[in-house]
RNA sequence: GGCGUCGUACCCAAGUGGUUUAAGGGGGCGGUUUGCAAAACCGUUAUUCACCGGUUCGAAUCCGGUCGACGCCUCCA
């Protein structure tokens, strides 16, 4: 089967080729560090991180732009209600971004450009479509993107702008521009912003947001790239204006596939701080979450569906990362002698085929799932060959190269391990009594004993 | 008002014309195992896919309508 991926421009599942063979330039819109960013955000770039590793596991070689946004309207008005310049504001969210990504096990991407590192690009790409008519310049100093001027205008999204609800801002804002559809290339300044500008040939002033992903994806991935991604919000306008942007300034083709998740709600609507219904990571990490039952619960829906965050799917997720971990335990513990050949169970094939469809996570998951209730059969009746344990181990580790659902062995504590050892010694003498008192003791300290055939195993307690 | 997505068991969630008289996970119940537990495993939990019509030899899957949920229409992952 080939690789799938459903391209929001085309509206259909595309077979994914790259435009050159072997290599895969992608570019994903970052966060805008304004605040600490919230689960919500972080599905989109956990969706990213799973089109990423599946396609590492293909063998793709990835050359992987995020970008920072660190100017904008929130920025600008954050650092001014924090008394605070911008640069140590965006300083100070971006680290925390890059610390939520490390709890969810997000693998970095290979160049993380900040908008504010990019302004000449910008201003170049600007100076392009001033030039090729597709920008006008208002007396302010302001330069707007005319919408009429790039007839493809609207591939991604459908809309009749004479059928368009009026809405306050576009019936009071945006009295400069021609149509009201058209869209900032770079604001000019206004005294809210304070020192928060660049000189440009229109004066001084700073970009417009989608003009920053269109100058920094061309400038690191060339003018023509493979896949670009988003939540579905980015659909209209940001990318939408992207596209018209670009290639009106290029003139040449800008993206073969472009890839949205859909939203996360909270309660079934979107979260918003009115509501306070935000949960951002470290929220998430003081109620117990770990990062691999938040990967769980992230990558268990397809990335196009829905998905609904309640505090309760905590419970199906920390059973699951458990139970694969615990195979994985097993797995480890047999003893191998024989060569690993690298070889995978028959299930692999299926397992590749439903994330070759889409992406599909939980399809993979069920395959998957459907090896490990066999593969603890054999381990119960102890027919497992050795050869198979390898074999097992090589697809567990293929899993988890793409869900990372493993969790990382934590030392026993002495003071834990004390205990186990009287225990076993209690339980040569079949004295059950302190056995289980023990047992108890064990417990109350965080700690789970169970006892397997081939003695006591300790870890620690579920969260 | 315009555009669009979705509605599958107690919960989560794949499947989008025939190998499905509907995967997988969680939970419940009943077992095997265990000194007792835990873990693992077995059985069970939707004759049915919001509802009503239609197309078809055949529909959860396609078409029309109804109801319900959600999103977009220039802040948004």
């Amino acid at each position: 089967m080939s690789t799938q991926f459903y391209n929001s421009l085309t509206k259909k599942k595309e077979t994914f080729k790259p435009i050159e063979a072997g290599k895969v330039k992608l570019y994903t819109c970052g966060p805008t560090v304004y605040d600490m960013a919230h689960i919500g955000n972080f599905r989109a770039f956990m969706f990213e991180d799973l089109l990423k590793r599946y396609l590492l596991l293909k063998g793709f070689e990835i050359n992987h732009i995020m970008n920072i946004t660190d100017v904008d309207d929130k920025t600008i008005k954050r650092s001014f209600d924090e008394n605070i310049p911008i640069t140590e504001l965006t300083k100070k969210y971006t680290d925390r971004f890059f610390e939520d990504l490390k709890v969810l096990k997000i693998l970095p991407a290979n160049i993380y450009p900040k908008a504010t590192d990019h302004i000449p690009a910008m201003v170049r790409m600007i100076e392009n479509l001033v030039k090729n008519n597709n920008a006008y310049i208002t007396d302010n100093g302001s330069v707007y993107f005319a919408i009429d001027s790039y007839h493809d205008y609207g591939q991604l999204i459908n809309l009749d702008f004479s059928q368009q609800k009026r809405t306050n801002r576009i019936s009071s804002d945006e009295y400069t521009k021609d149509k009201p559809q058209d869209f900032v290339l770079w604001k000019s300044w206004k005294e809210e912003d304070g020192d928060v500008f660049w000189e440009s040939p229109w004066g001084k002033g700073r970009p417009g947001w989608h003009i920053e992903c269109s100058a920094m994806s061309t400038e690191y991935l060339g003018n023509h790239f493979d896949i670009h991604c988003g939540g579905v919000d980015n659909l209209f306008p940001h990318h939408e204006n992207e596209i018209a942007q670009t290639i009106c300034a290029t003139g040449e083709p800008f993206v073969n596939i472009w890839m949205h998740c859909e939203y996360l709600t909270v309660e079934r609507g979107k979260m918003s701080k009115s509501q306070g219904n935000i949960f951002r990571i470290s929220d998430l990490v003081e109620k117990d979450f770990s990062g691999e039952t938040l990967r769980y619960i992230l990558l268990n829906t397809h990335y196009r569906s829905k998905l609904n965050f309640t505090m309760d799917k905590k419970h199906e997720a920390v059973q699951v990362v458990q139970r694969i971990t615990d195979l994985y335990d097993r797995l480890l513990s047999i003893n191998k002698t024989v060569e690993n050949d690298g070889s995978l169970p028959e299930e692999y094939s299926q397992f590749e085929d439903a994330l070759d469809n889409d992406l599909d996570t939980p399809g993979a998951l069920a395959v998957f799932f459907e090896w490990v209730r066999k593969t603890n059969i054999k381990l119960d009746s102890g027919s497992l060959r050795e050869k198979e344990a390898v074999t097992g181990l090589n697809f567990l580790d293929k899993v988890n190269s793409i869900f990372d659902l493993i969790q990382e062995k934590i030392e026993i504590p002495k003071e834990i391990l004390d205990l186990v050892n009287i225990r076993q010694k209690a339980r040569q003498k079949n004295d059950w009594v302190l056995s289980d008192k023990l047992r108890d003791k064990i417990y109350d300290l965080g700690w789970t004993v169970e006892d397997t055939l081939t003695g006591q195993k300790c870890k620690p307690l579920k969260s």
